[in-house]
DNA sequence: ATTTATCCTTAATATTTGCTTAATTTAGGA
DNA sequence: TCCTAAATTAAGCAAATATTAAGGATAAAT
């Protein structure tokens, strides 16, 4: 779930920012309104959280922007108490929702989960019979569990979010190790076979397949 | 969600009358405080929004009257300007809010979403035999009490309300500490040691699990 | 005001889990 | 066939969690 925060004090957009990532979004933050127009343009987000007060462009602009190309996609005004009238004008210009500042972050982000309330399929990816959902952490063949570890199942995750496309091994080391430097021991093929075993993965249902001198690759047969 | 509006003007009210059924609630209108009270005793109300001036009998009687049958639904008052410091003694008499006029239906039904929200409160959560009431403070194995300290229950009750979802170590301690800042001590740990020790969990009925490196996650077996 | 009890927190220890390394075996490609 | 990459296995180690006990704060009771 990708979330826009355009919001030009530092201090409340970092404090935001951690919080909801921490929650498991994908936070991207601009400083003004210009700035977030240009993101807009780039990607699509599934929630907008503008600051009513912004340089350059204001909340209220950008909302009406905003709602030019896409009618759908929520958006939230974050208000000082002293603009609260002018920001009813917001909700009239399409925004769904504005918090009062300050608010806790338990508020916002309940205020969040209503508008994704809707919206809200919890990612599920497949591979064959299999079935991961990153929000439990879990790995399902048809309706049977199959237990792994964390690593196991954001290597797992990792391969199949790319399914049909080769995963080198330095693309793993960093994504799923979180190791930036060359770095060169036997964890990832220890960890493919673990991962294999628990699968019970054989040559007939070989999901996973290795790439000899490049990496793996998670393919539908 | 049924709402009781008392409220003499008629052009106000068919305002927000239209406005409210828009918004899916069933509005009861009444013109006087004594026609409210006939439709007090017929059914019962999601949500009281009175006005404060009223013919025969006025809003804060009502209030009165409402809460000696019923201390729980919402009462919310409409107020002029320069009723407002008698309004807060309606508050005092039980009301839950009150509006000033003129106020924007926008602001209105804001405040009524917010009042809702903390209906929630009396919402029964369950998990496998253990049922929990958070409006009482309570828990019970099937009709077992069991005796929880404050903290264990609010924990418990944030896991509770996101079974089947990881809730990671940040994520209880901002919410059931309500810590914003980076930390980490074994406080979590402990509890969820003496809250699985009162609940008497086996590795049977294993509905708390522990997922490493991440957090803990309740469970329907 | 003083005592008592309750609950929260910290800290210290024990235990478990899973990550990593390293050594060995198997297989692929020139 | 030979060399290298990958698969496999087992063992040591480090980190996360479980468990227990004790100190300290706060509220209740005397």
């Amino acid at each position: 779930m990708k979330i826009l925060l355009v919001e030009d004090e530092k201090g409340i957009a970092d404090f935001i920012q951690q919080g909801l990532e921490e929650e498991g979004f994908q936070v991207t933050h601009a400083l003004d309104g210009v700035q977030g127009l240009k993101r807009i343009h780039e990607t699509t987000f599934d929630l907008y959280l503008l600051d009513w007060m912004l340089p350059k462009m204001n909340g209220l602009e950008l909302c009406k922007t905003i709602r030019t190309k896409d009618v759908e996609t929520p958006i939230l005004f974050l208000t000082a108490k002293d603009t609260v009238q002018e920001t009813i004008e917001g909700l009239q210009a399409g925004a769904n929702d504005y918090i009062k500042k300050p608010f806790s972050f338990e508020e916002l982000l309940e205020r969040i989960k209503v508008h994704f309330r809707n919206t809200q399929a919890t990612e599920i990816f497949t591979l064959g019979p299999f079935r991961l959902e990153p929000h439990r952490y879990k790995v399902f063949n048809l309706d049977e569990e199959i237990v792994l570890t964390q690593r196991e199942f954001e290597l797992l995750l990792f391969l199949v979010k790319n399914k049909g496309k080769v995963c080198t091994r330095n693309q793993i080391i960093e994504q799923v190790w979180h190791i930036h430097f060359e770095y060169d021991s036997g964890v990832i093929d220890v960890f493919m076979n673990a991962i294999r075993k628990k699968l019970q993965l054989t040559k007939d249902s070989d999901y996973l397949k290795t790439v000899r001198g490049v990496g793996y690759m998670a393919e539908e047969l």
